[in-house]
DNA sequence: CTGAAAGCGCTTACAG
DNA sequence: CTGAAAGCGCTTACAG
């Protein structure tokens, strides 16, 4: 292992801070965690008297003696650490951050690989966070059900296909894909294809399940299904080959995932469709490249960072004992419409 | 503040470790810390009892008592959070990220705002961190400076444009720059302009110093300059606009950033430039939608992992107190040539 | 509202 | 190669 150098802290400890503001440790240790029951009279004194010192609490101390750690983990579950050019895993991130600030509590990243799992669990078990933010990119992860089970409080980015009682937050995904499809429907196509992301992804079931419940409603048929094995361009465009040559008549195509989007608008150009005269394309998730398309894609938004923002204050609060906390939470989508449908 | 629940590690202790490997706490310690001096009896009979007890030590007690943390930070100083939406950001993430794993080092995140730079001096002064990782997004950031003075080990990613000592990591902008003007020379163009970034970035001036040493090698004029105070493509359009006016017969560009480029394709495009034949365009980044560009954008490629791989362990090795560490470090470019010039 | 004292779970000289 | 004991810098009942 790395034996990482000896680090002498020269700074002042808690015992010069008491000396110099005239009281004892206890209440130098009350003032810093902002409990009631201090003086005003000690309350400035100590304050003075870390500012005079530049005295910055010990964390490990605080974690050992008052058994918290004042951190919390954000796990992010992949395989390939080509997740983290992800713009979704960069929005959490940006939100999570964004909800920290302010607070005492640090972050520390962490990244699974498929072996250490074991060690993991024990990491995050051991105390050395007081939560875990997961994200989870496929949903079959066992992860979070044994940190959940070994009594970890966790919020999980994303419904995750197993384990019940795991607190999640994610976009309405379900909702956003039914308005898509209600929009197709309401501006005339008759045929209406999707894009669909794979099989073991809550996301892509659930914006397949309000797209068909979109055609169900308009009594149109849902038999113009094509799932990608993945969320990339070349998977969205080997669908749209798919598509056009099952049914060289659709005139709609609602695409489960804005990066599979620009394959398919790449297919339909070659193919010399006018879009959205001919086809009309809706993506989701309002990526930058969206607005960047040829044409500007009509797309279905999510608020990543939203998204991060609400993960991390629900975990707060799990660990603040909060009353009436939602199980899980549903953040509302929005459609953006521009050229391309 | 946050008062973040008690949580109660039911886990063992070192001491039910020793116990049941019926040896003392001091070896249990030793073997945990791959000490030598220990008996080969003694280190499988403790292994095993961490196995069968499934034992995890308590980091805050190791890092109280062994006066080591056991965490690097990574500080990403920002004016705005959009920097973690960056694929530089992104990549050094990753690279740094690669170099941790296997290593018992945790990466703690923290993202500097304006108004707290007290704090995090004190923070990462403070012992909580055995050393400090750093991309600084403007060259005069006074923070690297700050802690190198409290002897914080510090690493930066990116030439820092004050603060002598600091050690850093960068990508080699000057040769990559003079490479892609002696490109743009040897096909031929005699009329080279550069699109240029931020005058306060030590990544805009070392790019641009690149290319003028480039003309001046040739003989060719160095006149035509344009600084974007920002990257972005309107910074590079509006920049590509500049330099139309001022010279309508330029017959090559050399843009300091590929998202700068891709304002300045836009321009070229809008104005009825075909490209490469009437000006040759080349980048400097090779992201992602350098390859995706109309037409496929020719580049000066930097390899930002191995750039968040290097700093990890050049900060690495200054923590094992190594002899011979180079005293900062450029990693090698390279010229990605497409359609573009 | 305040202080003395015990204790959090480790590491590390020190002595053997 | 091993163990007993001190100590890291805090928090927290407990008693006042």
């Amino acid at each position: 292992m790395t034996d990482v150098a000896r680090n002498r802290r020269p700074g002042p400890r808690l015992e010069e801070v008491a000396r110099a503001a005239g009281v004892s440790r206890s209440t130098v240790s009350r003032v810093i965690n902002e409990e009631p029951y201090v003086s005003a009279k000690a309350r400035d004194a100590v304050h003075q008297a870390i500012l005079d010192l530049g005295y910055s609490p010990n964390q490990a101390a605080r974690t050992l003696a008052g058994n918290r750690a004042n951190a919390i983990a954000l796990v992010v579950s992949e395989q390939g650490s080509r997740v983290l050019s992800d713009p979704f895993f960069a929005g959490v991130l940006r939100g999570v951050h964004a909800e920290l600030s302010g607070r005492r509590v640090q972050l520390v990243l962490m990244m699974t690989q498929q072996d250490d799992e074991q060690d993991i669990v024990g990491y995050l078990a051991g105390g050395h966070v007081d939560g875990v933010l997961m994200v989870s990119l496929h949903g079959q992860d066992p992860l979070p059900l044994k940190l959940a089970d070994a009594g970890v409080p966790i919020v999980v980015g994303g419904r995750p296909l197993v384990g019940d009682g795991i607190q999640y937050v994610d976009s309405d995904n379900f909702n956003g894909a039914l308005e898509a499809a209600r929009y197709l429907v309401a501006t005339g196509r008759r045929r209406i294809a999707t894009i669909a992301g794979p099989k073991d992804m809550a996301v892509g079931m659930d914006r397949l399940n309000g797209w068909r419940r979109g055609m169900a409603e308009a009594g149109q048929p849902s038999d113009l299904v094509a799932h990608s094995t993945v969320f990339t361009p070349d998977g969205g465009a080997a669908a749209m080959e798919d598509l056009l040559s099952r049914e060289p008549e659709l005139d709609a195509v609602f695409v489960a995932a804005d990066i599979m989007a620009m394959g398919a608008l790449r297919v339909l150009h070659a193919q010399n469709r006018r879009i959205p005269r001919d086809v009309a394309v809706v993506g989701f998730d309002d990526l930058m490249i969206a607005s960047t398309a040829l044409p500007p894609l009509t797309t279905v938004r999510q608020d990543v960072e939203q998204l991060g923002r609400t993960m991390t204050w629900c975990l707060l609060g799990q660990l603040d004992g909060e009353e009436g906390l939602p199980p899980s939470l549903l953040l509302p989508t929005s459609l953006v419409i521009r050229a391309s449908a």
